[in-house]
DNA sequence: AGCCTGTACCGTACGACGTACGCCAACTGA
DNA sequence: TCAGTTGGCGTACGTCGTACGGTACAGGCT
């Protein structure tokens, strides 16, 4: 009997028109742009329901006119951001073979993720099915489509390709929000850190994480490189799935 | 001159005593450990300074005498929680070769994330480098040291296996706490929402994913089956890293 | 013993957040 | 014209992290 969200109101919500006005030209669309905008600029917790209805000109409690509540308008703009994946040409079946197509869809999910740093902190838990979501998991689906694997072996190839791109697409974000949150720079914060690690390393012994660790970081210049990563780890993968085919 | 964030203060303190007491017996190690019990019962963010504090019989602003802040508290956090991990006997290194070392770095790390579901909501930005943490990045470089492989390649083969376990791990907790703020179980979720979905969808035509999209729900009983996303996705990645050694 | 100074502790308050509630004004249909 | 409905929104509540300033205890000095 707990009313706390009802799954049928989202996805109508999800599915409908989003266009239509209320009586001073309020829209769902205008406020789902308006949370976009703020989350692309200053980060998913820059997106409030204060500081969008600001942005549109509007009282904060009209916007639950036209949206349930938060969480609801989240949803919109995943669902939203998610309408820019393939546009009806750009469609990743029919590049070649499945190799290629994967490639692409990694690809496509991580420019994405690095055009909206906010999206993966917007989404976990259930997923959302809004129209562009299921857009998208028929056209991934599509380029492993007839290739001799069950449904079954599709559905977890793609999901490991899309697990393994977020996972980058995060760190990567996290990166940068860790820059734009401290106001340092990662070469800035190595210089910070490294002579404090050391000396309260010092007495114990790490001898191959230091050697690792100090190759790394040279290369990279970095705590981490999220777009190496993105690469060597989808090699890899794609590899791998290379002997699921057989 | 930013005076946010003192990457300095916060590494001694990771790297301090913790159990040194105040006036009234207050350690940080006492309130790291009420916090884990917040976050382990109820989620990360019921783990608030002044749930904190009352757990632990103090006034709230008294925390601040030992932790410069909740940021630095989610550290201490996470640091302690990884020392979970490898506790000396469990050394993975030295347990057959680099693949059931990788497989049993993979699982350890799963664990640890089914432990504490709060934990990867706790991470992210740059790494905390606390002793639990480096301790851990020793352990598990080992397993793939002196296999032929370069500096870099261990790096970027240990990040791969982790963000992996990460992706999947983090699917799962979302599963989780989804059922606990909805009230719904998988079951009952899917229930409320198919129908709805079916309406809203008609017109629409979706082959690849509604045929794979029905198979994998019914195997799964579920919307995601991180547990089966884990195993698949290590198998193939571990096939995918066979193809370096060469 | 008396006192001084540093610091552990903590009560209050501020500005953010999401949103429940209720009022007003503008539409709609009769 | 007037009643009923509904879009818009001002106020207020309970939450959060934490700045600030006060209190009272501990330890070192005379």
């Amino acid at each position: 009997m707990s009313a706390k969200s009802d799954p049928g109101r989202s996805l109508a919500l999800l599915w409908g028109s989003h266009t239509r006005p209320g009586r001073s030209g309020l829209t769902v669309r205008a406020i789902v742009d308006a949370a976009i905008e703020l989350a692309d600029a200053e980060g998913l917790e820059a997106a409030t329901m204060r500081r969008v209805a600001d942005k549109i000109g509007s009282g904060t409690m009209s916007l639950y006119t036209h949206v349930p509540g938060k969480a609801e308008l989240n949803d919109l703009m995943v669902d939203t951001v998610l309408g820019e994946l393939y546009n009806g040409v750009d469609d990743p079946s029919g590049r070649g073979g499945w190799r290629e197509g994967l490639r692409y869809v990694a690809e496509r999910n991580w420019d994405v993720g690095l055009r909206h740093l906010w999206l993966l902190d917007a989404t976990g838990g259930r997923p959302t099915l809004g129209p562009n979501a299921v857009l998208k998991y028929e056209a991934e689906l599509r380029v492993l489509d007839g290739i001799g694997l069950t449904d079954l072996q599709m559905d977890s190839v793609l999901t490991l390709v899309l697990t393994h791109v977020e996972g980058v697409a995060r760190s990567h974000a996290g990166l940068v929000r860790a820059q734009r949150e401290s106001g340092l720079d990662e070469q800035e914060w190595w210089r910070a850190t490294a002579p404090v690690l050391e000396r309260v390393m010092a007495g114990h012994d790490f001898p191959v994480a230091g050697r690792v660790g100090e190759a790394s970081s040279q290369v990279y210049q970095a705590s981490a490189d999220p777009a190496h990563a993105f690469a060597f780890g989808l090699d890899v993968i794609l590899d791998g799935v290379q002997r699921l085919m057989k």
